[in-house]
DNA sequence: GTGAAAGCGCTAACAT
DNA sequence: ATGTTAGCGCTTTCAC
């Protein structure tokens, strides 16, 4: 019986020289017609095509890396503190949008999780050993590591959410994809104002992540005058949004508007201030920012909020990246970073 | 200046054979050192790891690879109909567990994530194209295609989870990591005679994941003359339990005690019977399974549950997989599955 | 348009 | 213990 027995070894797979000669062409046709055919008469690439099918031949990826000095794979890094990305609804989406284009690009993602200091090590040896042609990075804080890791391994890299330090050490300007976190905050702030709302507050994430000081300033930009005390910090969960709105009442019981930077604080907030008595939106008119699936359709009385396009964001990180290798192969200019637009969308809360 | 400017291309980097050329040593010694080092003189030795230094020699995987004929990856297939993993704590510990011991053993990870059913094809030929030595796949569903086509692409595999057909095609035990669900079901149910209650329901999942008809034989098993009426099926959510909860109030309105099948169904039983009146544990005891994070203990009151270790699982999955690699190219037997121990974790609501 | 030939960087026999 | 040598399977000039 040709089954292969439990304890046969693996068939070896054909090579292109067995395709070649199953053809009768030479190896170089055969890799041609393989790479897309270009310049190969249609008879002949026919044969070809037929041989590479009855042997099932499928190229061998090492001997194609080692020529052509590619590997087909990013890697995706995914860095401690946010080691509960998965848990996240915004990561998770963001990585199927990566995991779309790449797919689409025949392009391998390469997970890289940082489990802790130490790794920072080994990801960077990694990164710098040539597995992978450049690299997919979330930077959500100041003082991530990766940043220096990306740039002494010399390895194109797209970032995630703008980062801290807007220029590399070199005055290079650093690629990254991210939301319009100003201008959906404007928009957001620009709403309440036009209910006619007064005093508005804000309820803003931990200022070391930019998405949280985008959204603040966006505030800002509309509301120049607005004192401080309008101005709550929280963390982007839930239990703070409502510590902070506990805070915004005590300091000012006359406030008629919040805007929290994100949709879960929005929740948390929204909690408090029902269990303060303040109907929503008739007292308080609440917006949130995120549109992030469950949460903001589900709340009672579900959020008005600022949409982003998390998923595309992840399919433009992977496709600007792509893009960008291509181009920093030849020596070009590294890709411009891209912002994403952002709509408000009109629920019950405001 | 040294500095590369923006415009020049990529420095190359040093080779085996400019490392071999300034340690004044052959191709050879230098990858025998590069390699461990075994059979190689100490004074030698240390020439040639001070020219690796030197240069920042970093291996070339293609080649490596090439010659090996191991590509040193491993790829995680993630189907579509988990497509939500990313949210469930359960599959991103499962990963983080993988990863974990994936990293220890200098494997990469490459994400396979199916995206609708045409991806299975290009899955399908990912995995048969050599591009990983093997494949971890989480077998939720008794019709998942994956199983076909690790076997097609004749992939070393370990699955998450005991696949629903026990057995390949050719009779070769499938290899899988997964807890004793049947084992962690029966000390629940037992715990909860124990306790004197002698209405016993069983909130089960959905009958196509051996998780769910592992843990229902459990139930079985203790009570194996249980009246259908007090079993009903959920679906594993929040939403599910509270449906399957109202169904059995109604036919079993004497119950006194609930063991669901997760702590999501149980978490949604749970506020069933404080709508209903019941008080928990005093009128009906319940137990979950999985005391999965935030759930399990933030309920009112905590669920009292049986554990299993997630990550340890991912873990093992890794392990077995990098084992049977080894053992598989040497046309060795497939890794036996492994169960990993349950334990019942009390709280309050049972 | 097609083929011949020269490597890509590495490991593993085989010599020494 | 170390060096020599022959490929691994592919792409890519360069002739024809």
């Amino acid at each position: 019986m040709p089954e292969p027995s439990p304890g046969s070894r693996p068939a070896p797979r054909p090579t292109l020289e067995a395709v070649a000669e199953r053809a009768g062409v030479s190896r170089a046709t055969v890799s041609r017609v393989v790479n897309g055919g270009a310049g190969v008469r249609r008879p002949l690439a026919e044969r070809v095509r037929r041989a590479v099918e009855d042997l099932g031949y499928v190229p061998n990826h090492a001997a194609r890396s080692l020529v052509t000095r590619r590997t087909g794979a990013v890697g995706v890094i995914i860095a401690e503190p946010e080691v509960r990305i998965f848990s996240d609804p915004f990561f998770s989406q963001q990585i199927r949008g990566i995991s779309r284009e790449l797919t689409a690009q025949d392009t391998q993602l390469v997970l890289l999780l940082v489990d802790g200091p130490g790794d920072y090590d080994r990801i960077g040896r990694y990164l710098a050993g040539g597995h992978v042609d450049g690299a997919l990075a979330f930077s959500l804080h100041t003082d991530d590591p990766i940043p220096a890791l990306v740039r002494r391994a010399a390895l194109p890299t797209v970032f995630g959410g703008r980062p801290g330090w807007t220029a590399g050490a070199d005055g290079q300007a650093v690629p990254y994809v991210d939301a319009d976190n100003r201008g959906g905050a404007r928009a957001a702030v620009r709403y309440l104002c036009g209910l006619g709302r007064r005093r508005i507050a804000h309820i803003g994430g931990p200022p070391d992540q930019t998405s949280a000081t985008d959204r603040l300033d966006g505030y800002r930009d509309v509301l120049p005058d607005a004192e401080p005390e309008l101005v709550a910090e929280g963390a982007f969960t839930e239990e703070s949004g409502a510590r902070a709105m506990e805070r915004l009442l005590l300091r000012c019981p006359d406030l008629d508007a919040v805007f929290a930077a994100n949709d879960l604080m929005a929740s948390g907030a929204l909690g408090v201030l029902k269990a303060r008595g303040r109907s929503v939106p008739d007292d308080v008119a609440l917006v949130g920012f995120d549109d992030i699936d469950p949460v903001a359709r589900t709340t009672d009385p579900p959020l008005t909020t600022v949409r982003q396009d998390v998923e595309g964001q992840g399919r433009l990180m992977a496709r600007l990246l792509l893009r960008g290798l291509d181009r920093q192969r030849e020596g070009g200019p590294a890709p411009e970073p891209v912002i994403t637009p952002t709509t408000l969308v009109r629920r019950a809360s405001a």
